[in-house]
DNA sequence: CGTCTATTTGAGATGCGTCAACCGTTGTGG
DNA sequence: CCACAACGGTTGACGCATCTCAAATAGACG
């Protein structure tokens, strides 16, 4: 676990030794959820705010959602980043305490809690990937705060740029060129920075000859070797 | 959940409601810890390191326990702390990801997991109660990201003060005036500060009137109001 | 083509980090 | 019982990375 992996439940498989089971593949959920109701919203659209009542788990088909929390000021902190086959909505209790926005044009599966019950019920291991995938998420966050708390602008925004070239090559995508779906604000936002100093350290990246910005929105990484040298390396390194 | 939290599992009750039923008690969890190897260790012993084999679920039965990250060039993120009551190594998988040492005398009830698989077995509303647990892990992390991330030293010192004192209301102890079992080390470390700047923050609060300190590890909160009102609470204040 | 928004760039201010000295407490050995 | 070392904490002076404020530029869209 390198990355801040700005995503909101990354899918690697993850065993619960103590439970035993293999719990990839899950007939029920997947059938329901191909089932399931599709919801499709607009850039700038809340899947759910915070406060509101945790009524269904959603699963992004398309698009990209941001999930933040915000301080009466008006500052917001981006806990991370829903891509395609991420789950959102995970961990809630009654209600959802983060904000649920898209940040482009999104599809979602919608399943309601009553039908992940009756799930559950039927399969018990349905139990141990929600467990998974909350494990999951709760690394990637404590990754974001290694980075937020410990690492520089410059190291953050390599360290981003690598857990999306990472996200990528899982996915079996281009590792070393991709879109940035989100604006410089929800990257600031993120990185605990603001967009002046992401702008700048965008700017720097590329005169150093690292990366490659052929739109605002678009990344190529040209040296990433030299990248992985600049991110600051997680300790154990096992 | 205002709170940075500095917990590994905070003890909120939290219902599942696509679940339903009651976890908060769990006689087979209960008896089995009652009866768990009871392990004693100093502080600045490891309760266990980044990648060591997950074996046990811990909790802490009296003492205290940091978890933390760290980077190869020694920088380190405190990422919360485990206090009586709390669980400790919830969420690994094969491994732990994390650093967990305790800061003082330290007594645990260590339980194999295997025997967690057992219980889990015998009794379903085990694994929703890690679920929850597991949530209330990941919200306090959230709520520590936030803090890191989009607040002044100012504010997270107050943050962390707060945390603690809303810990001890819960637990019947005085929300007033308590020890701090860490050093200013593992404040800065938690708080991704240095520990010249904890220092002087807690004398600048201390100059203010806000906070008196008789030792350097006791605090005494004097106007509770008027650090509530810097900690730059979150919007929603529902 | 014009407007609106996102992004970039610049100049200056500042909060926090760095380096260094000092202080208080604790524990240890003479 | 005292001397001293080790450690954690405090305070000061200074530098710098990042923030703030401001303006220019580039893209997107009607």
């Amino acid at each position: 676990m390198l990355s801040p992996a700005p995503t909101a439940v990354s899918r690697q498989p993850a065993t619960l030794k103590f439970i035993g089971g293999d719990t990839d593949e899950l007939p029920g959920l997947d059938q329901r959820l191909a089932k399931a109701l599709l919801r499709r919203i607009e850039a700038k659209e809340f899947v759910f705010a915070e406060g509101d009542p945790a009524t269904h788990l959603y699963q992004v088909e398309t698009g990209a959602v941001a999930l933040y929390k915000v301080l009466c000021d008006g500052r917001r902190q981006v806990l991370g980043f829903a891509y395609p086959g991420d789950f959102i909505g995970l961990g809630a209790q009654d209600e959802h305490v983060v904000n649920a926005q898209a940040i482009k044009p999104t599809r979602l599966r919608c399943l309601p809690l009553s039908a992940l019950s009756q799930i559950a019920r039927q399969d018990p291991r349905l139990g141990f990937r929600l467990y998974e995938a909350l494990a999951s998420e709760l690394a990637a966050t404590r990754e974001l705060l290694l980075t937020t708390g410990q690492r520089s602008a410059c190291e953050r925004l390599v360290a981003f740029l690598l857990a999306l070239s990472r996200r990528n090559a899982r996915k079996g995508q281009d590792p070393l060129a991709f879109d940035l779906p989100m604006t410089r604000t929800d990257i600031a936002d993120f990185l605990g920075l603001t967009i002046e100093t992401v702008s700048r350290t965008f700017t720097k990246l590329r005169t150093l000859g690292l990366i490659e910005l052929p739109h605002a929105s678009r990344v190529r990484l040209l040296d990433i070797e030299r990248l992985k040298s600049m991110e600051g390396n997680e300790a154990d390194a096992a």
